[in-house]
DNA sequence: ACGTTACCGAACACCCTGTATGATAATAGT
DNA sequence: ACTATTATCATACAGGGTGTTCGGTAACGT
């Protein structure tokens, strides 16, 4: 790929992300993002259709490679976010996100957290999907599948909306409990 | 209040809740809403300063009576969207969601939706803070009570927004246990 | 019946979007 | 090193949405 395009999608995609943390995803214009890349207008439209598509390419780009990686690798929950700490794939989440690696926090924290939470939710999903084992519960016998999947993950999601909300003052491992202790109950210690 | 303010505060208000479940609500322009409603550009801003604050007072008109209704009365979850039936309060609420009353249901399944599930998500908060005895459910002791008050109520919210996407196939009861187990755990017959 | 108030419709300035143009400069291939 | 390609730029433009202003008209409450 040539130079120039990667450049120039940098700096869209940096523009785009300071302002998502200033401001309402609304309120912001192309023209925005284009001063603050500091590019021409009909380059920004050669890159993306729309404001929209742009918001897209930018999830995708994120929260796809993340989880992609964990799929990639054999010994899949130890490489989340390329770190290799022995312990649960919740508590790697929650440490990766209070490091803020890769900006997430800075896109789960800012006004429009409901559409990365969506898409970090929908990832969450295939990965429980996937290795249903990662996250130490078994499904109760009279609720549907799909039913329980998004409700672990729906948790999960909620569990760091919450934290986020609240400062994020615990720390990952208080938060890892408390998500164990609400989707499977109290004094679950062998988890 | 004049009549006439009624009237056309009220067809906004229908205009707008059509509208809404034709498309997005970003896609929705202020002339439309206008034609729709068939009242002059400049009633429509007399009512209401942006679309944005349009949309708000639609939320607080609908949730904020139905929920406040809920205080008012004597015998509580009684006379929920002032019905009587005797059971419990998610029931209550699944049944009602069920039957559309007051046109809830088209709010919550509409492109929408996050803005209106987050609305009833607050209302739901505060009833359970004030009534938390009718949602049956004990608070884990390791967990802090903020966290467990938006854990239920995201839980019953996410229970909603199940439904919605599979069709609503399930009866209110089958749902209400599915909510109950998911909140409470397995095998918890007694509630 | 009277003063008040809400509505109308038309026009307006402003901003944002998405596209088109020709010129310029960086790139990739040979 | 030369050339064809390609990304970028600045500018301009049409189209459409926003929010406001205005004088005239009709409905309202008392």
């Amino acid at each position: 790929m040539d130079r120039r395009q990667k450049k120039t999608r940098e700096s869209i995609f940096n523009a785009f992300t300071e302002l998502l943390s200033q401001k309402h995803y609304n309120q912001i214009t192309v023209g925005e993002i284009i001063e603050k890349a500091d590019i021409g207008r009909a380059t920004f439209y050669t890159h993306f259709e729309t404001k929209d598509f742009l918001l897209k390419a930018l999830c995708e780009e994120l929260f796809c490679h993340i989880f992609d990686a964990t799929e990639e690798s054999g010994k899949t929950h130890r490489h989340i976010f390329n770190c290799d700490a022995p312990s649960s794939v919740t508590l790697h989440l929650l440490q990766h996100l209070q490091k803020n690696d890769n900006k997430i926090l800075d896109l789960l924290a800012c006004e429009n957290n409901e559409l990365f939470l969506w898409y970090f939710k929908e990832n969450l999903k295939d990965l429980i999907k996937n290795h249903p084992h990662l996250f130490g519960g078994e499904k109760p016998r009279e609720i549907p599948y799909d039913y329980w999947i998004n409700h672990i993950s729906a948790t999960f999601v909620e569990t760091i909306r919450w934290w986020l909300h609240n400062g994020m003052k615990e720390s990952p491992q208080t938060l890892a409990d408390y998500f164990h202790i609400a989707v499977h109950g109290e004094d679950k210690s062998n988890i």
